[in-house]
DNA sequence: AAAACTTACGGGAACGTTCCCGAAAAAAGA
DNA sequence: TCTTTTTTCGGGAACGTTCCCGTAAGTTTT
């Protein structure tokens, strides 16, 4: 499609001035008459002049632009971080482009490489659920495209990071767990290739050490975070094992996926076992029993990782931090009540 | 930030031939000796060189981004539909940019603003739920943007829509509801300025009539579309009303606030009352229990919009389309079962 | 062997900005 | 009155592409 919209020369020519004058008026700089500033601001609004960006970003060497990959639209979480993102790069006078991986880490690629011919000054990405290689983001880092990584981190590589703490979020769920009586719990954690699934369990598994419960191999299992994984991943739990009295998830989806299959089975929830997520989505509020959760503060880690990458865009020599952000831990009904005569001081 | 690429004239200087055979080369042209072209081609692949959009786009006069605008990310309805909007778009080769009004009408102002800044060569937008007025779209009509609503849609302005049949999936689930044996279906609407809610309204009293139910205003209330509106406005029905055995809720998220209000008086669904919602959203299915609702093609939705868009961008006198997708009906476990021996024909 | 045509390439303008530099006019100082 | 400074503006290059046009060779036709 032509634009054909109203440029500077078109100004010069109505005003009889020339377009140098017409920049600067329009810049408001200092070095034009007011009265020919007047005019030009004038004219400019009643034909609502705007700038082309295209030709003012050749000019200036920039795109104004920073690109974002997540691995679905369909994860909350992501939606809600976007908007975190979105709002600061707005206020930065950003525009942001999305992609979404579809989970694929061919896909992720595919959207690297879409980023990079957009010309995005900077990227912020969070993983998909296969992506084990590097490659594509160290090729960013190569190029010199300033990076964030968030929620879905890969480890052993240099870039600035937004996560929670994982692990002392699993650790606090799992010993509130057992706090409320649970000894038997299991663990349905996430792809193992990715760093949040290692930390989550790691706090699984501390928590149980800490409370001499040994741990056991029955007890857990490898999903991904989808609700059928954690539909699936239920279902094998009980065929193996039938004196479950708590479930802790890596996830609120698979925590979801998991109630199903137990109310498939017509097991209580939280009178038989008690289930806990991870997320704090807003859905985690609303199924029945509503479900306790380790809270991230999402809106918050987008907006951090949006800062984070302005912070390098300024200074593309800000050494690589790792930010990590609180969790507390929602507690709903789908966890035993905390027996009053227990300790109740707790992280 | 500075972007320091690799450029068409570097490249030229490399391989001592001028910048022109290099562009023609680089687009495969005809007029340009194979080995030469070989040469180029792969100097630029081991570079790693990429046009610059921006001079690519002031040339062409073409800024291969579209705009869209939604009320807020974490509606589920969206983020679905802005998927089917961004691959369509992403195939054609165009980026998206995506602004949400937060609900609030000032703001989608500001976004359309944002947008023209951005150069978009068209806007897909979902208006927000107290957008009444429409000069901020007229605007975009006179400045010759092509422009397609979708979901939330204005009265009275031509332009292309992408709507479901509202008022069919309406009357067919309330139909539903009183072939389950339901005979005071109350209605939650959304709010009035909208299409969508008046269509659905609409719906829901033809259904009524057509089954000589007498209509009742204690029976309906206005809503938004929120959880939060749901449940109050359920607990004012319930207050002027003891004798409410249905509920058709505008959308998922009211008949979620509802249902959450029914189960804090202990009231028993479907057994007493049964709920209805409209969209389908992947909760629907998650929450206890199940929400019977309207099943919308929610993907299709935003494709076809993304489709209309483009065929306009490709002949901007092209006549304004209405596209009404179609709906079925999701019966799960929030409404009675159907009686075996009723009729079982339905739409 | 001259004419016509093809192949392959270079020069330069254009897209709409910004910005550097210089210059005319006006104001101030001598 | 002549110089110096300030104010205000215009000219033109540059950003990285594309594309039109011209032209030098090489190839075919007469």
């Amino acid at each position: 499609m032509k634009k054909s919209n109203l440029t500077i020369n078109d100004i010069a020519k109505a005003l009889n001035v020339s377009k140098s004058t017409i920049s600067r008026a329009l810049r408001d700089a200092h070095d034009v008459n007011p009265e020919t500033k007047r005019k030009v601001m004038a004219f400019a609004e009643r034909h609502d002049y705007r700038p082309d960006s295209q030709a003012k970003g050749l000019r200036s060497r920039s795109t104004k632009t920073i690109g974002v990959i997540i691995p679905a639209y369909n994860i909350p979480f992501y939606s809600i971080a976007i908007c975190g993102i979105q709002d600061y790069a707005m206020k930065m006078g950003y525009n942001v482009i999305i992609c979404h991986s579809n989970e694929q880490y061919e896909t992720e690629i595919k959207n690297v490489e879409a980023l990079l011919n957009a010309n995005v000054e900077g990227i912020i990405i969070s993983v998909a659920r296969d992506t084990a290689k590097n490659e594509h983001i160290r090729k960013l880092r190569r190029k010199g495209i300033p990076l964030v990584l968030f929620n879905r981190v890969i480890e052993d590589f240099k870039a600035p990071k937004v996560v929670v703490n994982d692990y002392y979020g699993a650790l606090n769920m799992v010993n509130y767990l057992i706090k409320t009586g649970c000894r038997k719990i299991a663990h349905i954690s996430g792809p193992a290739n990715l760093l949040l699934s290692n930390n989550r369990k790691a706090g699984y598994l501390d928590a149980l050490a800490q409370a001499d419960i040994p741990e056991d191999d029955n007890l857990m299992i490898e999903g991904d975070f989808t609700i059928e994984s954690g539909m699936t991943c239920m279902q094998k739990l009980l065929e193996k094992n039938r004196e479950i009295d708590g479930i802790f998830a890596v996830c609120d989806a698979v925590a979801f996926g998991a109630m199903k299959a137990l109310k498939n089975h017509g097991i209580k929830i939280p009178d038989t076992i008690s289930v806990a997520g991870f997320t704090n989505e807003p859905m985690a509020a609303l199924v029945e029993p509503s479900l306790t959760t380790v809270k991230q503060p999402i809106y918050e880690i987008g907006e951090t990782a949006s800062k984070l990458l302005f912070a390098q865009l300024e200074d593309p020599e800000l050494p690589a931090e790792l930010c990590v952000l609180e969790t507390t831990i929602e507690v709903r009904e789908s966890t035993r009540k905390l027996n009053s005569s227990a300790t109740d001081s707790m992280g």
